[in-house]
RNA sequence: GGUUCCGUAGCUCAGCUGGAUAGAGCAACUGCCUUCUAAGCAGUAGGUCGCGCGUUCGAAUCGCGCCGGAAUCACCA
């Protein structure tokens, strides 16, 4: 909190003299004040009152008129109900508003905590290429771009990794279905998206193994028997095999397919507006995997079973015994992830690497880096498993299977048609060029939509109903967005006038009379640092979502009581300007950390 | 059953290491566009913070016990 430290000082040094006894830093509690009361920040006294030997309130006014007569910092002071409220000179916070207006324009990067060692690894996104992506991915891919941006705005060296899990049954019971009844399709010949075409072979290869299932349930077996037996699952086991022989035909088939699929997941991404630095393929980290698993065999830190697959017991840690390679040889899921985290480290030495992944793998992540840790990895201790909620609709959890999946390209596509439909609806067209629309209407779209997802902090499930389309009003990226466009509305405008063309030269510092309107807007703004860097400890662009919303909220009040452009004031104006052009370039800054563009006009 | 997470207004969500009368938005109702963009601003109404006990000057926040929901405990990923 701003001037939370020189008031801790103050309040410590003032203390004895005035009730004969020491305070201890940790007594001394300061929170914002209400918006109700007078004052600027507010000093708690229950506490210390009794260490004074006085009443909350006599207490609470001893020290408020010491701090008063000392005369730097404080202007003035109320105590009400134990709460001792004070008041901060305000041409304090106009210096540093200046310092920062000044900054901001001569070196961009603010805080800079020199990161010893390597750079932060955040792996998200870590699609399967079996079949499109949904709305859990883009909680996920979303999440993951934000904590990225936050982390690096907060003065870390970031690298964004994405592991593309390109092997296994899953998407062999594509190749299987495509091969069976594909009867040649591909992306060209459909007019399909590459992930869209392979994941309807996904759907198909679960209808007609479904069937199986029921047909062998109908000839007497039981439900369990019949997944195991039906043939068509069979089929795939072996495809897999034959792909792990390296079977040049299903080599082929795999390779054709999976670049279907990249071809299509590269289009949402770039709608997305999320990239990465580095992406691994599962496809060339799994063997690394297997002979970390045979170096650990050697070490007795794994052990063989009579079947030949290869575990570990983990019961001591009060987890359980996880199997590493299946008895056929063949790595699982596990396997790979070691191999990874190996290739990771050897390659950049991370001082950290972040997982971005549902909390239904939870179990998962405490188990993989407890392996990593008794296979002698010391740097297991610098992984961290970024766990977020699921995304529910009102009908429960999305099911694949059940149809109840929301289509990622399909959602984004509803928002952009939405954004352009009550643009529409409000009248705000005429000034617009055709591409120039578009694009406007591609921003508020995913605006509204990242919004939305980021708004609300990881670790809680969140609700999406497909019947209710996201707001664009009230607490919405769509209202930050307008914020900005507002703001650089009336820039435009000053900047054609003569007389406040270079209202940027103004010396904010010097501005006598600040509104109360004004005054909250600059707390707001100084706070913004701190609160990136709390959003970057606890990985939550929710904080960021939460301070941008805030942020716009405040102008929007001001906006409304105060004309900015006003010759007859041509001090005030000046001032005014400023304080709009630092207030946009922070809007921008915070939806930045969020994915998020916002409009110059709209 | 074991482990972990969640439960705040009709709905979707905030609420920092315990602190003042628990906050926004949506939906409902009421005002405000001849002044820089009304995707805005202001107001009304809406709460036993799942329930109970405990710690404390003080609990939505911490502890314990219930109730309700979710995830996970696979030779799936």
């Amino acid at each position: 909190m701003l001037f939370e430290l020189q008031l801790k000082k103050l309040v410590q040094d003032l203390f004895p003299q005035l009730f004969n006894k020491e305070v201890d830093e940790k007594q001394l509690l300061f929170q914002p004040t209400r918006k109700e009361f007078e004052g600027d920040i507010t000093l708690v006294v229950f506490n210390l009152a009794k260490q004074a030997g006085l009443s909350p309130d006599d207490t609470g006014k001893k020290i408020g008129d010491a701090l008063v007569s000392e005369g730097t910092l404080v202007s003035g002071f109320n105590v009400i109900k134990g709460f001792l409220n004070i008041s901060i000179h305000n041409n304090l916070f106009l210096n540093i508003l200046r310092d920062k207006i000044n900054s901001s324009t001569t070196h961009q990067s603010i805080s800079n905590q020199s990161t010893s060692g390597g750079p932060v690894l955040v792996e998200y996104s870590s699609p399967n290429t079996n079949k499109p992506l949904h709305l859990g991915h883009i909680r996920n891919n979303l999440l993951g771009y934000s904590v990225c941006q936050i982390l690096q705005a907060d003065g870390n060296n970031v690298v964004k990794v994405n592991i593309v899990n390109d092997r296994g049954i899953h998407i062999c019971k594509s190749m299987l279905a495509w091969q069976k009844y594909g009867s040649g399709e591909t992306p060209e010949s459909t007019g399909l998206k590459g992930d869209h075409l392979v994941g309807k072979y996904y759907v198909e290869f679960d209808k007609h193994y479904r069937e199986e299932v029921k047909q062998l349930e109908a000839s007497g077996w039981s439900r369990e028997e019949a997944e195991k037996k039906a043939p068509l699952l069979a089929e795939a086991q072996n495809m897999l095999r034959k792909w792990e022989e390296g079977d040049p035909e299903i080599m082929k088939l795999w390779e054709t397919m999976n670049k279907w699929v990249y071809a299509g997941f590269e289009v949402t991404y770039k709608r997305l507006g999320v990239d990465f630095d580095k992406i691994y393929y599962e496809s060339q980290t799994y063997l690394l995997g297997k002979s970390i698993v045979e170096e650990g065999l050697k070490k007795d830190i794994l052990y063989k079973k009579n079947d030949g697959s290869v575990w570990i017991d983990l019961r001591a840690d009060g987890l359980d015994e996880k199997v590493l390679l299946r008895s056929d040889g063949t790595s699982v899921y596990m396997t790979q992830d070691l191999g990874t985290a190996v290739m990771r480290y050897e390659e950049y030495q991370f001082s950290k690497l972040i997982y971005v992944v549902g909390n239904e793998q939870d179990y998962h992540f405490k188990v993989l880096f407890l392996i990593l840790k008794k296979l002698g990895y010391e740097w297991a201790d610098l992984l961290y498993h970024l766990s977020y909620n699921m995304v529910d609709l009102p009908s429960g959890k999305m099911k694949s299977r059940e149809g109840t999946v929301v289509d990622a390209d399909e959602l984004i596509e509803d928002m952009v048609n939405e954004a352009a439909k009550l643009t529409r609806e409000l009248g705000k067209l005429d000034d617009f060029e055709s591409a120039e629309a578009k694009h406007l209407f591609e921003m508020l779209g995913l605006g509204a939509l990242k919004y939305f997802i980021l708004k609300v902090d990881p670790e809680k499930r969140m609700l999406f109903n497909p019947d209710e389309s996201i707001d664009f009003n009230g607490n919405t990226g769509p209202f930050i967005q307008y914020t900005h466009a507002r703001i650089r509305s009336v820039l435009r405008k000053a900047e054609s006038m003569p007389a406040f063309k270079t209202y940027k030269d103004a010396d904010v510092s010097q501005y006598s009379k600040l509104e109360a309107k004004e005054k909250e807007m600059v707390r707001i703004l100084l706070k913004l640092d701190g609160v990136i860097h709390e959003a970057a400890d606890r990985f939550s662009p929710a904080l960021i979502a939460n301070y941008a919303y805030e942020l716009a909220k405040s102008f929007n009040q001001f906006y409304h009581d105060h004309p900015i452009i006003d010759p007859e004031h041509s001090e005030t104006s000046k001032f005014r300007l400023n304080l709009c052009s630092y207030c946009a370039a922070m809007i921008h800054k915070s939806t930045q950390m969020l994915g998020i563009g916002v409009p110059e006009k709209m």
